[in-house]
DNA sequence: TATGAATGAGTCTTCATTCAT
DNA sequence: AATGAATGAAGACTCATTCAT
């Protein structure tokens, strides 16, 4: 292979990366802006200025197109808000990986309400929400059994524990950022619920009940 | 208007009344099976027995149909559900309540997927569960703000706290009654999940936080 | 049901009878213009004066309204077709059956045509034309082990013979008529095929091998 | 013309026609297995291992590259199958050149299954088949033609019937090899139709009638 | 009140062919 | 000679909704 036809070669990559990315990226805006169902591949295609079929070259459907969206575009976001406990501030990481987490919520409002859009309607997109959200509770679950472990927090069944406090917070997050619940009237300050859920994580795991 | 006539239009009253039923339970049933999107008034009126069009006198449309469903079949098996707190045994009655709304939830399940569903594809449908929901969280909101008035409670924002207590709820049931997680191939029992969420709701409404 | 709704009823029904019939009509009309594949369902509409979405009232789709045109426009006549040996005049027989069948063929050029393609593409097709031609095949082999019982024929395979003879006739009928073979240029006049080949069925059948 | 140009060009050269046998014996085994229709430019480059678009430096279109196919693989094999009669021995020479016929036929049963879906979508592959087929037929027909002069065999009009034993053989052929006919469960034998077709080709052109 | 035939807008998907490099 | 990205026309099929009877 000449260095010219490598040249070639490249360029050509780059330009099909190019529309790959122009693709992705419209995209994302669309389901962004209509959601799951009412996204079509002409509304991507023609915000993307390109044909019609150039779809089809790089996505075997739509589908195929939003499982690629979201794994661009929210798990890297989502990996961010692990929450990795400090031995000495355990309320203080709590809160951030909260905050962290609403964040990348706050970020792609639509895309997380086509998510689960799509994840009602699409076999392959429950599977990688679930998936997804396995991983995190997984993790939590894990955090939860070592702590218990070494006696920092009670007795509880790490599993359902995580489980739970993950539902209450993406599940808050979604009716309070994106639904604009539960006080439809008002400006939503992401802080007052990072405030709560901290409060309501930290009492589930830390507190203590009297009687 | 004579006797006979009156007679006439009783038996046409019932016989639309019937009718009307019909196609309510049909439409319940199509609902829970095959989601909101994938229903199709075809569907619903082969299942009743009624022509194509019949559903339209019933109906201004699918999504019509589909909010007077969710209104006949959820709203009131979810109003046995309120929390009523005794004075005397505070964490019985949370349970209760938990216990009552997952009833709610197991017994139709595929209808709280399809509401999730239409709720993301109609406004109409996503008004009335929003009203729905924020019925219920108002209520549980004035129960907190009232304990907290008579000392019963320490203080939180209570209407932040029913809104996360409420979204754990839902969303726990949710996940672990309809899509099996956090551990897809073990068996439900709806009690483990109550005792976590009671658990859960306890500590944070009357637990105490060490440090 | 009353008289009035019984005749509201009856003259739907004609409505839809009539439409059915001008979409079988106009699906007739471009299947044997245009061939199996060329045909599409808005040009079968556009001739029939329907809506698109009408077609699929009718048909499951195309496969399906082809078959439908076949069963009625073609398999009516071929039963017209069948060889009806006289004991007297066997080879009289012979020619009105050939005779019958070609003009069978001559009068829907473009159907045998779209048949053959049709065959070709669709499972379904295939089938239809498969058990088309095996009944005729069977029945003319019932036909001649008959004759062969009775001593009035000589002895030979009835099957084989009755599937070759029946492949030269469809074939030759094909190339003749349709195709215009062998001599492109000349008249067709479907007696000379008819001779042609009652000759070679009679000698088949009839016929003594000198040495 | 230097040397080194020369033998630069006697590389390039046999480069490309690498390349064409690459492309042509793709697309025959793409036509093979899937018909003409159903054949891709991108199969038959896949298979190929070369470009999409080098297809187009080699073939015009589709339709150009499958005769080619056609050419290439079908018309050799069936040069071989010409009757030349033996004065001696005519009925083995009849024989034989049907065996040879069948076994061309059956070497390739999916191509001529192509060719036959090819000559009914396209014209010019419906030409090249009739030029083909009249080739043979003429061939055929002057061979009868020599034989009655010589008075060998009876009168008959040498074209018609060199046309419909051609007919019976090539459907026969197909129906029987490639469609399974007339019996779908059995076993094929080619000799069976071998035997069949000599039988009937015999006593067209030699047996006399009785009557 | 009930019927059910008819409508037609809306989408996905395939693939032969072109062309700049 | 070879590449492979891009094109865009073409067609099948669904289904909510209407309306004449």
């Amino acid at each position: 292979m000449t260095v010219d036809q490598s040249e070639t070669a490249n360029t050509r990559q780059n330009q099909a990366a190019a529309t790959r990315r122009h693709l992705l990226d419209a995209a994302g805006a669309v389901f962004e802006e209509r959601g799951y169902k009412a996204a079509t591949v002409g509304a991507i295609t023609d915000r993307a200025n390109t044909a019609h079929g150039t779809f089809y070259l790089y996505f075997r459907n739509k589908e195929d197109a939003f499982c690629q969206v979201i794994e661009s575009v929210i798990v890297d976001e989502l990996s961010v808000s692990v929450v990795v406990p400090h031995d000495d501030a355990p309320r203080r990481a709590m809160e951030d990986g909260i905050r962290a987490f609403l964040a990348a919520y706050h970020q792609h409002e639509g895309l997380w309400r086509a998510l689960l859009e799509g994840m009602l309607q699409s076999r392959r997109v429950e599977q990688m929400w679930l998936d997804l959200r396995r991983a995190l509770v997984m993790r939590l679950s894990g955090t939860f059994a070592a702590q218990q472990r070494s006696g920092e927090v009670r007795e509880f069944d790490p599993t359902m524990v995580a489980h739970s406090l993950a539902a209450m917070t993406e599940w808050s997050a979604f009716t309070y950022l994106v639904l604009g619940e539960p006080t439809p009237d008002q400006r939503r300050d992401p802080e007052v619920l990072v405030a709560t859920l901290t409060d309501l994580w930290y009492r589930a795991i830390y507190g203590t009940v009297d009687g």
